[in-house]
DNA sequence: ACGATAGGAAAGCCACTGCTTGCATGTCAA
DNA sequence: TTGACATGCAAGCAGTGGCTTTCCTATCGT
């Protein structure tokens, strides 16, 4: 399995990760209109090159139908980060 | 400020935020010391170049004193990974 | 069947990144 | 003061990453 930490690190993944967990269950296609309407330039192939690095990562879970391709978002591999550092909850943001 | 992201996508680093987390505020020098004796190859400078990109994304905070360089761990930084995407708390990890 | 739509595969390019190398600076101990 | 130690700075190099480009496959509507 990929590396996560690297799937991070491309700000359009972060992006496209975003658009998934604002809906999930979107169609490849329905992903780039989606992205070039936020402001990304990316193209088809861009979009899907990114997509096989976060299912690498397995942030990202492809299920095919007929000429569709539905992307899930998974971020239970984000956990692993949770775990890692921790966070002083109690800090002053002010 | 940098980006956070990228920070944690190289291996190295990533290690020496855990090797700052199990010891904060060694000096550089020591620092790589104990990577070395964990396996990691890298020289002072690469340590160096790498502590400047985590200084940028505000991992690790440098303090000086004398000839030494006393490196302290940040992990405030990373909050904003964990509040952007929510990790169901509740999943099968059988 | 035919065209249009949705997506796949691979080669090439360019910029960035991580690392090394060499030298310079600054601090402490004797 | 002098030498050893701890670190800074910058140029150069090799590997990687993200993107484009081109062409190909497959599915749906009519």
């Amino acid at each position: 399995m990929g590396d996560v930490f690297k799937a991070l690190a491309d700000p359009t993944r972060r992006a496209i990760l975003d658009e998934l967990q604002d809906r999930s269950g979107q169609a490849l296609f329905e992903l780039c209109v989606r992205l070039t309407g936020k402001g990304f330039t990316s193209t088809r192939q861009a979009i899907s090159q990114h997509l096989a690095v976060l299912s690498e990562a397995g942030l990202v879970v492809v299920r095919r139908e007929g000429r569709y391709m539905f992307i899930d978002l998974d971020t239970s591999p984000l956990r692993q980060i949770y775990e890692r550092w921790r966070v002083d909850t109690c800090e002053s943001d002010t």
